[in-house]
DNA sequence: ATAAAACTTCTGCAAATGTAGAATATAGAT
DNA sequence: ATCTATATTCTACATTTGCAGAAGTTTTAT
């Protein structure tokens, strides 16, 4: 199978959509969720192409389309993350946060949580040995 | 001024060959500094649209023509975090790190150093009271 | 002065992205 | 059965992105 493919804003907008939902959702259930205005034939278009990229399959249940995605949230997010970090930070997560922090959005709580994580981390990482 | 667009990769790999160079950058540079390969004048279509965007401007410097950078590597970089985080994460640096792990591409060394930074952040940020 | 090389500009084009209109199908109400 | 509301499909189009050919300019070497 292929890679999978970094996805233009407004697909992106669409599959959190699909992902947000348990079980598929269907085009007006999209169409609600989706925080702005855009026809239902605009929306279809997306999820066409969705499909043809591999992120969505579509069935039919009586009268409706249902959506499924194919593709994991958590797999096309570590590869996105991955992506941008190589690309714009030299693959290095200290810069992705010091970049943040620079950017004067990086709030306190969001620092101590990320610390707390990392502290599991490296216990799990130490373990795993050398 | 309008705010930072978000680049497609092309033209993000562009912009970092001028920012990787201090004083601004001829066009033969930029090719030098791409590993890949790009006719000239597709480089100029590029660097013609960054233009255009607001990325770069361009000055004659006798017969070549010198490229510099309008908007800073860090500006650019915060406001692309944070977009990447609100949309893709929730708003949570923590979920980036996790995403990563969970890919499998987050190493030790990285964590190591993330964590010593975010010792440094936690004390500046304490300093700033209350 | 002239030819070769390097650089720039202009023009053009295919693919991808973002979106809508009109036509069609289907379900549910009367 | 018929109308109406809703869902779907088809087609179409403007814009953006990714790229290159050809033509013009300037530089440099001879």
């Amino acid at each position: 199978m292929g890679a999978i493919r970094s996805l233009p804003a407004s697909e992106l907008e669409i599959m959190l959509a699909v992902w947000g939902q348990e079980g598929g959702v269907t085009a007006p259930e999209v169409l609600q969720a989706l925080g702005r205005k855009l026809t239902p034939s605009a929306l279809h278009s997306y999820l066409k192409r969705l499909e043809e990229k591999g992120f969505l399959c579509c069935e039919k249940e009586g009268k409706v389309n249902r959506y499924r995605a194919l593709i994991a949230q958590k797999d096309y997010q570590a590869r996105e993350s991955r992506t941008i970090l190589d690309q714009l930070y030299g693959h290095s997560l200290k810069r992705f946060a010091a970049a943040l922090y620079d950017g004067g959005t990086l709030r306190r709580e969001e620092v101590a949580e990320l610390r707390d994580y990392l502290d599991e981390l490296e216990e799990k990482l130490g373990e795993e040995g050398k």
